[in-house]
DNA sequence: TCAAAAGTGTTGTTTATACACCCATGT
DNA sequence: ACATGGGTGTATAAACAACACTTTTGA
């Protein structure tokens, strides 16, 4: 509790969002060391000597989920998030969106990831639901004039299921022909020519997005 | 320039803003000490023990400008702008909106502070024209959704005065009609029913911003 | 009376919203 | 034949862009 002398620490943190089962989710590592043992948090670390801050960010990806080239963002720099902590720290915050078809969640260890509705968290270490929050927002306004959802779909899919994806972002429901007019509009995606039969109804179109690299509308 | 060992270092940047005679105007601080020596630079520090990150650009903003209480917000963290500084450093940047009129630029001591048109920098020291024209970049948007040109202007002012803010920051000239009706639907500002008469025409009515905090729209 | 900046409306275009039915398929 | 989700168009309102003349004053 007390403040400590010395440099302060730079640590990274990354808010892995996926879309699943119409839930907004993000990934949380239980702590198992003091402060904070047993709590949920957001996975993170030291920076390390050598490491630019989207290197560690992009490292800290890897190491929880296995996948890489996803959309990640700098969300912003907390200077303040270390109530309860031993040393002064300071915490660049990134935010990503990964597919979670492609997640392999890291298994053993001492911490155990696991995915979590944004609307129902845990209580989290660090107040780290500050950066959480901080984070949906963010998405929520990239979403409406960016491509960023290519980084939650595989590559190909249904106007349905990228509608399905901005519902649970934003948590609300959207009217299906003005949606499709929006993004057709945009021409951020585009027909593959394939289709897709699943159930007792008519096959779906698929779609692709036309970049898979950010692109603001 | 070679790599040293031991934490990075944590400094906080600080791109002031002001708008005179028609250019958006950034304050720039000539360096003293090496590397660099002699070129221009943002005005910054190190984060010192016991100090939040906003009160470490606060207080760059004072020792500068002997203004407080304006707009300040946190642009980015810049973990690679010291190709060739001595040691690792972080830079947590922000930018700062200030009324020229109100600013007293720190005279004396080593540095020596300046006013430069944005589109006329000179060489910058550690990078810092990224540092700039991303804060330029940023500050254009929120123009055009937030109340903030608040902070760069006199209590009272004319909305010519207000458009020239705008033209000034966006680089290009405005419709008077639509600036002015687009302004005054957002009721960001109130005539305050004081006229200003100055030269051989008519006299202008003059506005204050129906808020002087931070208000999006 | 002239020069200078203040002030003011209309029209067309684009963009956003609300809303309901037919289509293709599997069972 | 029926249940299921896929797919489509139109009408209204709101926002934005283009554009020119009259007003009030000081000299």
């Amino acid at each position: 509790m007390t403040e400590q002398a010395g440099p302060p620490l730079v640590a990274v943190l990354v808010v892995i969002f996926t879309v699943e089962a119409g839930e907004l989710r993000v990934l949380l590592i239980r702590r198992a060391a003091e402060p904070y043992r047993d709590w949920w948090a957001l996975p993170g670390g030291v920076l390390q000597a050598g490491e630019s801050l989207d290197e560690a960010a992009s490292r800290k990806l890897v190491e929880e989920t296995g996948v890489r080239d996803v959309y990640l963002e700098q969300l912003y720099t907390f200077g303040d998030l270390d109530g309860a902590a031993p040393r002064r720290a300071i915490a660049v915050t990134y935010f990503a969106l990964v597919n979670h078809e492609r997640v392999r969640l890291r298994q053993g260890g001492d911490w155990q990831p696991a995915w979590f509705d944004v609307r129902r968290l845990p209580p989290l270490a660090f107040e780290n639901d500050r950066v959480v929050r901080y984070a949906v927002e963010r998405l929520q306004a990239k979403l409406q004039y960016t491509n960023v959802a290519y980084s939650l779909l595989p590559e190909e899919f249904t106007l349905t299921e990228l509608q399905q994806a901005y519902e649970s972002i934003l948590g609300r429901r959207l009217d299906k022909r003005n949606f499709r007019k929006r993004i057709l509009s945009t021409g951020v995606v585009r027909p593959t020519g394939r289709t897709r039969r699943e159930g007792a109804h008519r096959p779906a179109q698929l779609y692709a997005f036309s970049s898979r690299e950010p692109v603001a509308l």
